[in-house]
DNA sequence: TTAAGTTCTGAGACTCATTATCAATAGCAG
DNA sequence: CTGCTATTGATAATGAGTCTCAGAACTTAA
């Protein structure tokens, strides 16, 4: 699933070793679906006897999210999540205010939309944060 | 600009008494349309001479927000940002990645996108977050 | 107006996610 | 293999935000 290749080339471009920590933590990033924080990750390596510290955990998803092979969400409530870019295709989210679940969603009219926003304004668009906070059905 | 009676309203609503200090953080957040964190607006307070503290001005801003007097921006860079919400329709941001400027925009076909995918999921919408990093016209 | 009971406030301690420090360790080029 | 550097781990530091609690300021009843 976690492919070394694309690890090895992020950090060549960067100029950084490749290291087993750094791919134990990419790999243990792609195993699941999940959006999970830095802690859960730790915590996950280290249940399965990989030696990583909290730093390096930190230290690698930067990287990992400057090369763009993680996206990390900010859900506003102080603990940031990350999840793997595997699978290509762009998508925003959903997030249970009562169950804290979290689901995707994509619009093509809504990206070009924004498209649309920011060119209309002369600016250039770098990223964009979509997230629709709800009460999901099996909450309600 | 900051009217008392909005504010006694929604003190009265959660049983609060009405102070001198919620009032004075009411009206300095109503004093600009910037978009500022709780040390900005704590400081602002000090220089005109109030005294307050730290402590008060964010339970003070918690009550509003709750209150929807004001609007809580989480940006991702660990500092919260608020703004007052006198002028009493929705916008979203536009945030420049360079400078940090703040801008707003709507858009009524996005926002009936975003219901209709809510419900469509047989969810319902509580609130939303959508921000556009961007370079402005200034930075580029 | 005063006494008694509440709610508020301020100062500073505390929390908790994340970042920085730095000595020891491990990749890697030659 | 050797030596140069980047990396790591343990832990200290940071910083936004929250909590605590004693004293101040309202409120209400008498």
């Amino acid at each position: 699933m976690a492919s070394p290749n694309q690890l090895k080339k992020a950090l060549k471009k960067e100029g950084l070793r490749y290291t087993q920590q750094r791919q134990s933590i990419w790999n243990e990033m792609c195993a699941t679906d999940e959006h999970r924080d830095a802690e859960e990750i730790y915590l996950s390596l280290r249940n399965e006897g990989m030696s990583v510290s909290r730093a390096t955990v930190y230290r690698t998803i930067d990287v990992l999210v400057k090369n763009n092979l993680v996206r990390k969400l900010e859900l506003g409530d102080g603990r940031a999540r990350y999840e793997h870019k595997m699978d290509l295709e762009h998508h925003d989210h959903l997030i249970c205010v009562q169950c804290g679940k979290i689901e995707e969603f994509m619009d093509e009219t809504i990206e070009e939309i924004q498209e649309k926003i920011v060119n209309d304004l002369g600016f250039k668009l770098i990223r964009h944060i979509h997230q629709l906070f709800v009460i999901c059905n099996n909450c309600r």
